[in-house]
DNA sequence: AGCCAGGAAGAAT
DNA sequence: ATTCTTCATGGC
């Protein structure tokens, strides 16, 4: 924890709307901001009002993992359509959607399958306590070797509940495959391979391949998109549902489906635009 | 107290 | 190929 540096708050940054909009879980309120840890990575990231000051151990990882790189700007203006999407990105345009590790991916939306956010958290933070290497003040997210060691019993154990026996297999099953090397896989190839992956459909592997992969031709449907979108997709399955929205937005459908989240899932009035 | 949570597997139809 | 049931647990 000694590398330092700044980043600018401005209309297409806000590090609360990026870490609270659903992507990510291992992030905590602290005094004047927030501590994320990313796979063995830490950073206590402080508002200063005008900036970011972010406090880590390594500056190019979370510059990376942060997508600083990307044009978020001209992203939105292309977004735009004068009705819902322009409303969500008016509300969360600060989201940067994250690069996260594919594993740790995998197995968080696993765990957050049909469950809440306070108790996914819980769920994550015991499984890393126990598995993951111990790095002073906080745990790394373990290694898959780690995940594997232990059986079903310990994830049930630790309050996992039915997605127990998923984590215990997919575990066993991901020793040895070098998953970040399925990067270059389509997108659909990707998909393929995480839906052979037992307790990972298509809402998880959709999310794995938004956050893990950063593959943005995607749209995970869950209650709260079903939501967005009950009235124009009334009685449509969620996996078709997504190819139909993949269709209507295009190579920009993951950006959407998190802007459109964050906006029903924290926008009390949504329903009244 | 009950209902719901960023679903998926397996069975039934 | 599509729909129904079940799954374990905590937060609200």
């Amino acid at each position: 924890m000694k590398v330092i540096f700044t980043v600018d708050k401005t209309p297409t940054f806000d590090v609360g709307q990026t870490l609270d909009c659903g992507q990510v879980f291992r992030f905590k309120a602290i005094e004047g901001g927030y501590r994320l840890i990313a796979g063995r990575h830490c950073a206590d990231i402080f508002d200063l009002g005008d900036k970011y000051r972010f406090e880590c151990d390594d500056a190019e990882f979370f510059r990376s993992y942060f997508d600083f790189d990307t044009d978020y700007a001209s992203l939105q203006a292309e977004c735009r359509d004068g009705g819902m999407v322009s409303d969500a990105i008016e509300y969360g345009g600060g989201i940067h959607i994250l690069r996260q590790d594919p594993v740790e991916t995998i197995f968080s939306f696993i765990i957050s399958q049909n469950n809440h956010i306070p108790r996914i958290k819980g769920i994550i933070e015991r499984v890393c306590e126990a598995l993951g290497e111990n790095m002073g003040d906080y745990y790394a997210f373990p290694t898959v070797e780690a995940l594997a060691s232990v059986g079903e019993e310990f994830y049930a154990k630790i309050g996992a509940g039915y997605r127990a026996a998923y984590l215990a297999r997919v575990a066993k099953s991901l020793v040895g495959v070098d998953v970040k090397a399925w990067n270059a896989l389509s997108t659909d190839d990707i998909r393929a391979k995480l839906l052979s992956l037992y307790g990972v459909g298509r809402k998880v592997a959709d999310c794995v391949l938004l956050f893990g992969f950063n593959r943005f031709d995607v749209f995970p449907v869950d209650t709260w998109i079903k939501k967005v979108f009950e009235e124009e997709y009334k009685n449509v399955p969620a996996d078709k549902m997504a190819t139909l929205l993949i269709q209507k937005y295009g190579y920009y459908a993951g950006f959407v489906q998190q802007w459109l989240f964050f906006y029903k899932r924290t926008k009390k009035s949504f329903d009244k635009v």
